[in-house]
DNA sequence: GTCTATATTTCGATAGAC
DNA sequence: GTCTATCGAAATATAGAC
């Protein structure tokens, strides 16, 4: 009983601790949720890659959407600071500029988590729905705030959804058409796009 | 008996024709596929919003995966000529420029089906796993070839796969931020944009 | 914490009348 | 072409022993 939620990480012997069997069960549902899509990814699965058994996922989650909403947390983290850094006023391109340049850094870190979006769109928006997360503050939501914040001419506007577009295309849309490519070298070459399109 | 397949259009009666059941089947399929994801969507609601029950659809497909698949047809007819136009000689970031706006008018003329691909990704790649389609040439597996064509130069290729996104960013990732902007001036700004990446 | 066993539901699909 | 009725499969979820 007493089934752990999301537990504060207090070391207990230094590095010494191996991922928890929760964290565990997130790293394999992650994975198949990418490959197989959340709807096309069953319990059974998960469990078998696991080496245990259905009905044991259930003592670390109330239900398969428990998980997915799990793993949609671990996103908000990233996304947070960077929109909420920008307040209230008209957003610049060089501030724009220095923003796509910190969530393409947070992408290439945490490639699956962002997959995990892309490919799951209509399960994600399904969680919302019954959940009534009505100010949800997530990454997509204030993207698109911002692009609809008149007090900012048009063609600027069109030019930071396009910057964030580059962005989105070079390291997903693309598949592994630059996968043999090191990812410094990719990252400057993406911020030299991005900078073509942000320069007045 | 005899299931209709997709039969060729000879008008019989001038243009006095109104949809085929089996077209209006698609549309509310599509309609409810890019709402609530495929996997999200019942045969049971689709058959509830035409007024006709389950076992009636049977009569026109021969399976929910054959929906689908008949929705990605429907799609493919687009990029064919688009993507075969070019050859086998490297792509010039000239030939991508007017590429990237062909590609752009019918995206924004066939919004939906361009959204039930971007939005039903497992379940499409699932339908090609199981119909072996190998030499499949889609659009998007298209793309992704001539951006790892190495004869072309990979800052070249960056800049292929970054205009796209501007696109793809403008009429998808933004939502309806755009929604209430005209279709030839929102045209004009992504192709300017297009352009900037684009040009040496 | 993990198991076996089972309940419950929903969905895709079929059979056959009309 | 569309219906009623039903099948069979697979999934999520629960109960309770260990």
């Amino acid at each position: 009983m007493s089934p752990p939620g999301e537990e504060s990480c207090i070391p207990t012997d230094e590095a010494l601790e191996r991922p928890s069997t929760r964290d565990r069960i997130l790293d394999v549902a992650l994975e198949l949720f990418v490959q197989s899509g959340f709807d096309g990814t069953s319990l059974r699965v998960i469990a078998e890659r696991l080496g245990i058994t259905k009905a044991a996922l259930y003592y670390y989650f109330a239900s398969k959407d428990d998980m997915l909403m799990a793993l949609h947390m671990r996103v908000h983290e990233f996304g947070r600071e960077a929109i909420t850094s920008m307040g209230d006023e008209p957003v610049t391109l060089e501030a724009w500029s220095e923003l796509v340049r910190g969530v393409m850094d947070q992408m290439m870190a945490q490639r699956k988590l962002f997959l995990l979006h892309e490919r799951n769109q209509a399960a994600i928006e399904k969680l919302h729905r019954q959940q009534h997360m009505e100010a949800h503050e997530d990454l997509e939501s204030n993207f698109r705030k911002i692009l609809s914040d008149s007090r900012v001419p048009l063609h600027d506007r069109v030019r930071m959804a396009g910057a964030f577009g580059v962005v989105f295309a070079c390291l997903f849309l693309s598949g592994d058409a630059f996968a043999s490519v090191a990812n410094e070298e990719l990252r400057a070459l993406v911020h030299d796009a991005v900078e073509a399109i942000l320069k007045r």
